[in-house]
DNA sequence: GGTAGACCTGGACGC
DNA sequence: GCGTCCAGGTCTACC
């Protein structure tokens, strides 16, 4: 880290703990998040004013508050920008109380805050190239997005928005998906699409759901877990690993209807209600952690990334 | 409303 | 080395 650069510290709620903030929910292996396990230090360029890369890294040295070193010198109003992105990484100001009082298992091993992008807009294209593909593909799509769009970060809407689909698809390998992110970006940067709307916390998830479904590419799948990243947990998002994970877990054959499944799924989760997701992530977080044999905070990428995938799991 | 097929890529496998 | 098949979620055309 350059001499030349600022310090930030941001306060952190009674209990926080950074690495298991981070390492909660994969999009912590994916470009260009990097964790380094032997420092517990997050790595993560981000936005600055008028969109300059600011590469930070983030530690836990008291209790109380982070330490964030910025290879660049920062003002305040930069700061402030700094700040409200990994606020929405780490969900500081989520309320993590209410989900501890219903699991009380999560509560001990202190399983509550799953780690997301520093905006929706990044969330929704890492789900999209999550979608349709084997997890080391993803991972492969999100290093080429930053490689060749965003310049070492993660590409802006405008970034994404400027590039032909046909390029996209070529250089950063995403396949069929590069019609969907480009019109995606395209549709932000032209305003057609507000994504402050669904951050807006006054909104219900019944009012959200039809508006994810209405983004070209978002899926039933891909919504739900737009959801639980929009920190609305009372929706799931199954895919063929749930099913892996539920008939595993919970000793159910397979079935010939996968509908019977998925409502079977939905029905046990539902006692969990409004945190159903959570629930369901907590179980299956930690049957990778077992499976690994390791800590999630002692992952390394390249080393256990393949193993998200379902076909690997079984 | 339900369903089959196309969309892409990387990896596994057989030849 | 080449061809084929498979996994993965969403969209579209068709019934």
């Amino acid at each position: 880290m350059a001499t030349t650069g600022s310090t930030l510290s941001i306060k952190v709620p009674r209990g926080f703990d950074l690495p298991k903030a981070v390492c909660s929910y994969g999009y912590f292996i994916l470009a260009p998040n990097r964790w380094d396990r032997a420092t517990r230090t997050l790595h993560r360029p981000l936005h600055g004013r008028k969109d300059r890369l600011i590469h930070t890294a983030i530690s836990q040295k008291q209790p109380d508050r982070l330490r964030v070193a910025c290879d660049k010198r920062v003002g305040k109003p930069e700061a402030a920008l700094i700040r409200s992105q990994i606020n929405r990484m780490l969900r500081i100001d989520e309320d993590v109380r209410p989900w501890h009082r219903l699991h009380a298992k999560a509560k001990r091993v202190g399983f509550g805050r799953l780690f997301r992008s520093p905006t929706l807009f990044e969330d929704i294209v890492k789900t999209i190239t999550g979608c349709n593909v084997t997890w080391p593909n993803t991972m492969r799509m999100n290093a080429l997005l930053c490689e060749h769009v965003g310049k070492g970060g993660f590409p802006t809407a405008g970034q994404l928005a400027a590039t032909r689909a046909d390029t996209l698809k070529r250089l950063c390998k995403v396949g069929y998906r590069a019609k969907r992110i480009v019109l995606l970006a395209r549709a932000v940067t032209r305003g057609d699409l507000d994504l402050n709307w669904f951050e807006d916390p006054a909104r219900t998830t019944d009012e959200i759901w039809p508006q994810l479904l209405n983004i070209y590419g978002i899926g039933e799948y891909a919504a739900g877990n737009l959801c639980q990243l929009l920190g609305r947990y009372d929706r799931l998002a199954i895919d063929s690993e749930t099913y892996r994970h539920f008939r595993q877990a919970h000793g159910v054959p397979t079935p010939t209807n996968p509908k019977k499944l998925h409502k079977r799924i939905e029905k046990y989760y539902a006692r969990y209600a409004p945190y159903q997701f959570l629930a369901y992530w907590f179980e299956l977080w930690q049957g990778y952690e077992a499976s690994v044999g390791d800590d999630a905070r002692d992952w390394d990428a390249a080393e256990h990334g393949p193993s998200f995938t379902a076909n690997q799991l079984k």
